[in-house]
DNA sequence: ATGAAAGCGCTAACAA
DNA sequence: TTGTTAGCGCTTTCAT
């Protein structure tokens, strides 16, 4: 018999049970495993030791229902395919673990409507959410903070507490060592509309572009994915650039292959940076230099904002917005600038698409 | 105002807030709400646009209370870290959504005791739960298969519910492929002990190589992490074989910059296999060639042989264990057999580890 | 077809 | 420090 099953019980115990095993009140057993400080000692050994005995695991419902909390926490990413939020929601996952509290995953698909739809539905059933890539307008969600605990990754929004990765400054050695490289003119592969960092990440490429009085060019919009690569790669080869930062790695990952089937050489004809630094941007082919993004621990510390922001009251001592810094990473897909910008052949054996 | 928000009001509209607005009994609520049939079209209709008014969400908690039931289900992964895991959590997030049901992801690391421990803690705050990669023992898991709804992926145990993803027939693909290159002895750098598709694996290849005549060697075990690839790729080079299948994808690529490292050429040198086809199996270097899973659909199978259980009763149309077929995907890191064996170079600029 | 009433298991005043 | 007593919001008999 394992000691975490019933003793061949029906149905499981429930505080009365323990209470009159232990011959006190409920309140008293309760007040014993949540306040544990607010008990005699030697009553609350005897309640701990019936609660052992009968194998007691508190029901979370009810408890939800009369506390109001839930001890979940709804983690809400834009597309479960995309491995960067799988950082996020391996950092989010062991910090509530630690801290008894279980994650509620929930794909919004990139809709917003899904997002404030869901976040309502579910209000119940957790006691704050992390949205990790929220595509709700800078209104909705300061309107939404008020309502819900909630902390935003990667989105910047007066009023909302918030974990910023700050991938821009990271554009900007970026650009520095591209420029070091001898590239001089450096296009930017253009994330969705409606991605909050896509625009932040534009504007410090072109802030970088004029600091170093180079060109910037910018392309797209892409969508997040591998597959858009190949879309990707066919601009960039007609933008005539001999470098290209693009909106994440997933995008990088897929433009490679591209670049390959034309017979641009990586990083001999151009070159790429991607951001995040995702699995996969160290092994793929060239290794991707890339914009690393401290990607668990964002979800970490959105999960101890979020946590000191549910113990401490309405706005504790922790900070409401917290920068976590990013690195440039060099691997192999960046290397110095070719005399020329390459080109789609168009006679190479391989057709155009 | 989002029609999402309630009208301005201070707290979230309750069950006898409806019944008041649209004049009848909670109960006429409840039932109009649940079981649609078993009231009158009309009070229905007024009570449904009471709701609407009041922007009533069913407090799930409560529901919970009373019905048992959570409309949660838990999915169970060994690794949030692992990107196979990713598959099956997008195919179970993808069929849960779609029958409003809410996803728990519980990461149990491994450990036996924490799968188990979690499982009984959670115990009612879901309805059933699919355990992607159980560490438990055959006796507990059966025991537990009769007090929770569960069902178990790749782990085929007598009494509990399975969706099993046939990687073995494809491994004897993979033996023929192997073979008609010219390969005549090849390990299987081996899993965790504690993975049960680990045996299957092993044992398929030792079946095929002896219906081949070739030598099958069994090296590790491992762990399933890109980092465990530097180690098995060397025990591989210790092994005087040709080719290799790993028990994952993961391992595989953790292998292949250790070949690289070490001098020795894929496919040149030396063939692998993996296995999974995971994100990155196509764009590492050189591509893999590997046994594809249908992983997106077990996750998908397993939530829907779930809720049909929990719909139908406890056993209804839906088989009790389903297989997956699974299929040889050949890329770029099998090639033809070499006259001799790879083996670790000791004098060749690089130090052997 | 609808209503009244009794809980589900727990927490949180309030008393003692 | 402990017990008594109301509920939390909902479902579900049992009546009507």
């Amino acid at each position: 018999m394992s000691p975490l099953t019933g003793a061949g019980n029906d149905r499981p115990a429930t505080l009365a049970d323990v209470a009159a095993l232990s011959g006190v009140a409920t309140s008293t057993v309760s007040r014993a495993l949540s306040n544990p400080g607010r008990v005699n000692v030697l009553t609350r050994e005897r309640i701990e030791r019936a609660a052992r005995e009968l194998n007691y695991v508190p029901n979370s419902q009810a408890r939800a229902l009369t506390s109001g909390r839930t001890r979940a926490i709804a983690v809400l990413v834009s597309d479960v395919t995309n491995p960067f939020y799988f950082g996020i929601i391996r950092g989010t996952q062991h910090q509530l673990k630690a801290a008894g509290y279980t994650q509620l995953l929930v794909d919004t698909e990139e809709s917003d409507e899904l997002e404030d739809g869901t976040l309502h539905k579910l209000r119940r059933s957790f006691d704050g959410a992390i949205l990790a890539a929220s595509r709700l307008t800078d209104r909705r969600l300061t309107a939404l903070a008020k309502e819900i605990p909630l902390v935003a990754v990667n989105r910047q929004t007066r009023g909302v507490p918030s974990v910023f990765i700050d991938t821009p400054s990271a554009i900007e050695q970026a650009v520095g060592h591209l420029v070091s490289l001898g590239h001089r003119r450096i296009a930017y592969a253009a994330g969705p509309a409606t991605s909050w960092p896509n625009e932040g990440r534009w504007r410090a490429l072109v802030r970088a572009a004029e600091h170093y009085g180079v060109e910037a060019v910018r392309l797209g919009p892409f969508a997040p994915r591998q597959y858009a690569g190949a879309a990707a790669a066919d601009a960039v080869l007609h933008s005539r650039v001999t470098a290209c930062i693009a909106f994440n790695d997933l995008l990088a990952i897929g433009m490679l292959p591209r670049f390959r089937e034309r017979g641009v050489r990586i990083p001999n004809d151009l070159s790429i940076v991607g951001c995040d630094d995702i699995f996969g941007a160290d092994f793929c082919n060239p290794p991707l230099t890339t914009l690393t993004a401290p990607i668990e621990q964002a979800g970490r510390t959105a999960v101890a904002m979020l946590l000191s922001r549910l113990d401490g009251g309405p706005a504790p001592m922790a900070r409401q917005a917290v920068t976590l810094p990013t690195h440039l990473t060099v691997r192999d897909s960046t290397g110095p600038a070719p005399r020329t910008a390459p080109t789609a052949p168009t006679t190479n054996g391989v057709p155009t698409a």
